[in-house]
DNA sequence: GCGTCCAGGTCTACC
DNA sequence: GGTAGACCTGGACGC
């Protein structure tokens, strides 16, 4: 689908706010599809909002001090002036334009692992999902697999059942609607996703979205713990999936970042990974407070020279 | 080449 | 309220 050049705005952040580091972190994550492309700074990428598919440009024209972001949105139709400042709301909260890290810098200097973990990662913001499907796709194929399944099942997704915008010079990928996979049967997302016993959780979900359910800039004007029980509510998620999933992202911890923050913690790798998470959370909310997600996402991003400083090998497992 | 194990969780049944 | 056991699938591993 061709989409056209709507509008475009600037965005202002609260500084510290590295542009770069916070859309495409270290670690090789993404910000709202796997296959966004990252060029010279720029920034091509794509959402669904209200339904309908928008091409998204965006770039750094600041500093990390003095911070803006220009975006230009690119769409199918054209864009009524209440829904474009709906959209600037949307990119404000995902891109975390607004957050002020001051208090985690603060108790930063004084941890003896974030210390130096926040000079390697100066300005880094965590960044939240456009759109909750995508954010459920991802945590629904996380669970019990490794990485390379995990990826295998997103990329058939989207080549089986998503969809594909061509704005600006450049093509995006972009995650199937729930309209799509509320249509398709467990067998056909078994066999043509392979998505396993996960299918039937995902039609289960996008059959939940379809009947009304609030999107990610309404559940963050919420109460954090209703915005939580509210995720939770949905078939196949549980508390790691919702805290991944999260407006404001709590400790997500799984069997992989519980190794690692149990040698961080303990000193030591853990007998049972899954078994150590109640005690890595309760330990991460008295040291980090509402800051654990930040701490937890500059942590798994600087696993090379926080591996260096410790003299264990964080990047093993 | 073949069998076994288990992974970046969640739900259910049972106590 | 706490906890085994099951769950798709395919890559890794041992033989």
């Amino acid at each position: 689908m061709k989409l056209k050049e709507s509008y475009s705005v600037v965005i202002d952040a609260v500084p510290p706010y590295s542009f770069e580091l916070s859309l495409r972190k270290p670690a090789g994550w993404w910000w709202s599809t796997p296959e966004e492309i990252f060029e010279n700074g720029v920034c091509w990428s794509a959402t669904r909002f209200n339904k309908e598919l928008l091409g998204l440009k965006l770039c750094s024209t600041g500093t990390k001090e003095k911070p803006q972001v220009h975006c230009t949105i690119y769409s199918k139709n054209k864009i009524g002036n209440s829904e474009k400042q709906n959209i600037v709301r949307m990119l404000q909260r995902s891109l975390k334009t607004k957050e002020n890290l001051t208090g985690f810098y603060e108790l930063s200097k004084k941890d003896d692992i974030m210390r130096g973990v926040v000079e390697d990662l100066f300005g880094m913001h965590t960044v939240g999902w456009p759109e909750l499907f995508p954010a459920l796709i991802l945590a629904v194929t996380l669970q019990m697999a490794p990485m390379k399944r995990s990826n295998q099942m997103m990329d058939l997704l989207m080549a089986k059942f998503g969809e594909q915008i061509n704005f600006n010079g450049k093509t995006v990928r972009y995650w199937p609607s729930t309209e799509t996979i509320a249509s398709k049967s467990t067998q056909e997302l078994m066999t043509e996703a392979k998505l396993g016993y996960r299918a039937k959780n995902l039609i289960d979900i996008a059959k939940t979205l379809n009947q009304g359910f609030p999107t990610l800039d309404e559940l963050s004007s919420l109460d954090p713990q209703e915005a939580k029980q509210k995720i939770l509510s949905l078939q196949g998620i549980g508390p790691y999936s919702a805290e991944l999933v999260m407006p404001r992202m709590e400790f997500p911890l799984d069997t992989w970042s519980a190794k690692i923050f149990n040698v961080l913690f303990f000193g030591i790798e853990p007998q049972k990974p899954r078994d150590a998470v109640p005690a890595l959370k309760k330990v991460a909310e008295e040291r980090w407070g509402n800051w654990r997600g930040y701490a937890f996402v500059y942590v798994l991003n600087d696993l090379t020279k926080l591996s260096e400083r410790i003299g264990f090998d964080l990047t093993k497992f």
